[in-house]
DNA sequence: GCTTGGCACTCCCGAGTTTCGAGTGCCAGT
DNA sequence: ACTGGCACTCGAAACTCGGGAGTGCCAAGC
């Protein structure tokens, strides 16, 4: 059905119409990349390419540009993910390197990945759940409230407000902490909660309420996905979508402040070896149709804390962008993995 | 020079253009507000509001725009702030009430302000050199490493990592953790850079490097003005600009990811009485031009902890503007200083 | 049978032209 | 000092029109 020669022309056209953001036809197509045949055995197999779905033709007489199906099979089969030059990976390194704690990897990573994608980018916090308990610290603020500090392996520092039954007993909080330390620190988050009931157990019936409302909190604190955190940068990339900003970019600037709507596109984490690529049509997203998002997952190499990727329009240069996005998630698993 | 009249005229040009982003010529003027002149009145009127430099023209025989100028005179002495409608102010009470932590009112407000305002927000986290120490925690993360938070009485969490001179000994660490707490808890963090030195005093000259160690970093927290934390919201609302995105969009969108840039835009903090207005090109970065900012301090009636405020289009509402941004102020406070 | 040159056809794009009308400035009259 | 009248300006929108890029198809050629 498609033939050698008919893949190599799909690739050309493709590679054409995201230099030149101007549909291609077959005279030009022949001029610039070097297929050894004439235009019009092009334009046959122009034909044949439209007839199967890949590319379109925005009006009669006009050349074509490509479908979301024409850059999914570009994606899958005519391309190979570019490898960054040794400059590009000097810079990464250096950019990453000095981050002091994790909200200033994610800061840093984020900037980095829309400067050398020219792209939107999107970096999810490390999961929760797949980290483990460093430290647990219980401050009193008021008599009556307290504040929950988890601090946990990836340097991520959770806070949450727990408004106490009665007053307090400092003394009671002070054993409180050392009695949850000594039982949770080093657990997963996810092994953890079994562990909390446990530890209320320990204690005196008369301090049970007080106890049970903080190791509730905790436990939202180690299983709540809503708090998921996002970082997003480079937004004012998104200025090269070229005109019908209305219809193109307003989605996308709404898409991004909705951090629900942008974990359904990063998807599930994989690993870093792993690039999910969602074009056009396939985001979980109406709104979207004009937008590619290119994600993988970062920590380490068997195991993803956590997605980062970037969005971008759907005539996008794909083997750059999902080499650049491939080679920032290993740099980033790297840095977490020392610290 | 400018008689009451005038200003009307300029008055009605202002609320005409900002309604319909378009040149108001003097028949349009006349009929939609009901000035009881005639169009030729109007338009001598208009001619000296132009030689005053309040309005102009973008080309002949087109009616007239406010200039930067004009907006300013329209602020200052044309236009009372409006006052919210009571359901409005049900529902700003309604969206920050339930908030959890410092974080979640800082979301909270940032989208608030962007949904009634229609406009870009900012919000800036409550400064840190004003509010207090209310807990230091030191946890050691590996032998080498420790993890620095600091939670201040507005409940903003800050956290540092330090690398230690030597392998860490824990009884030093829990030693150090009372002194720190038991000598700074309470203090403001202006004040505290002074009773850390005496801290460091009572410590055995063998424990110095370690104790210096983490006091200077201690210190850097206490005082790092570049740590000044910034959430943005609402920038879809960019779409309302008009057309020429890349003039007018492009430079905002940037401006929106230069935390820097942004805390020069918002200004010192005020007190939530008084609304700070920045009209085009008085906004201290070039490229915003067309944009305005309105901003007001937030925190105690008397002393504001930091800044928020929204960048819109030069020819926004100012008077709803101002006054929603000053009621959110207001709840804010109000709200940060229940708990 | 695939490839190719030729050819008629389509139709978008940009330049040039025209018209239209909102808006202006000025002046004379009240 | 205000107003009605009037000539003038000039951008926006509508229209026209040729050029050219691109196409599909067909018959000839390797």
């Amino acid at each position: 059905m498609l033939d050698e020669r008919k893949l190599d022309v799909l690739r050309a056209i493709v590679e054409d119409y995201v230099a030149t953001h101007e549909p291609v036809g077959s005279k030009t197509l022949v001029d610039r990349h070097n297929l050894g045949v004439s235009p019009a055995t092009v334009r046959n197999d122009m034909a044949a390419l439209e007839e199967e779905g890949y590319i379109t033709q925005p009006h009669t007489s006009a050349g074509r540009i490509p479908t979301d199906a024409g850059y999914r099979l570009f994606v899958d089969k005519l391309s190979t993910v570019k490898a960054l030059s040794p400059a590009e990976k000097r810079a990464i390194s250096s950019f990453l390197v000095g981050a002091v704690d994790l909200d200033d990897v994610v800061r840093r990573t984020v900037r980095l990945l829309a400067q050398i994608t020219r792209q939107v980018a999107i970096v999810q916090y490390p999961t929760l759940s797949r980290s483990s308990v460093r430290h647990i610290e219980v401050v009193t603020m008021t008599p009556r409230r307290l504040l929950l500090v988890l601090i946990t392996s990836t340097g991520r520092v959770e806070q949450r407000i727990v408004e106490a039954p009665d007053d307090v007993d400092e003394q009671l909080i002070v054993d409180l902490r050392t009695r949850l330390n000594s039982a949770l620190t080093g657990q997963r988050l996810a092994d953890a909660a079994t562990s909390l009931e446990s530890v209320t157990e320990t204690f005196a019936p008369a301090d049970r309420p007080l106890v049970t409302a903080i190791v509730t909190s905790l436990l939202e604190t180690f299983t709540v996905e809503g708090e998921q955190r996002i970082a997003v940068g480079g937004a004012a990339n998104l200025t090269r979508y070229g005109d019908d900003f209305e219809r193109n970019v307003k989605p996308v600037l709404e898409a991004l402040e909705e951090h629900v709507i942008l974990l359904k596109l990063l998807g599930e984490a994989t690993n870093p070896q792993t690039l999910t690529v969602r074009i056009g049509h396939e985001n979980p997203y109406e709104g979207l149709a004009t937008t590619s998002v290119v994600a993988t997952g970062y920590g380490s190499k068997s195991e993803a804390l956590a997605t980062l990727g970037i969005v971008g329009p759907t005539h996008m240069d794909y083997p750059s962008t999902m080499g650049a996005v491939r080679a920032v998630a290993r740099y980033v698993s790297q840095i977490l993995a020392d610290s």
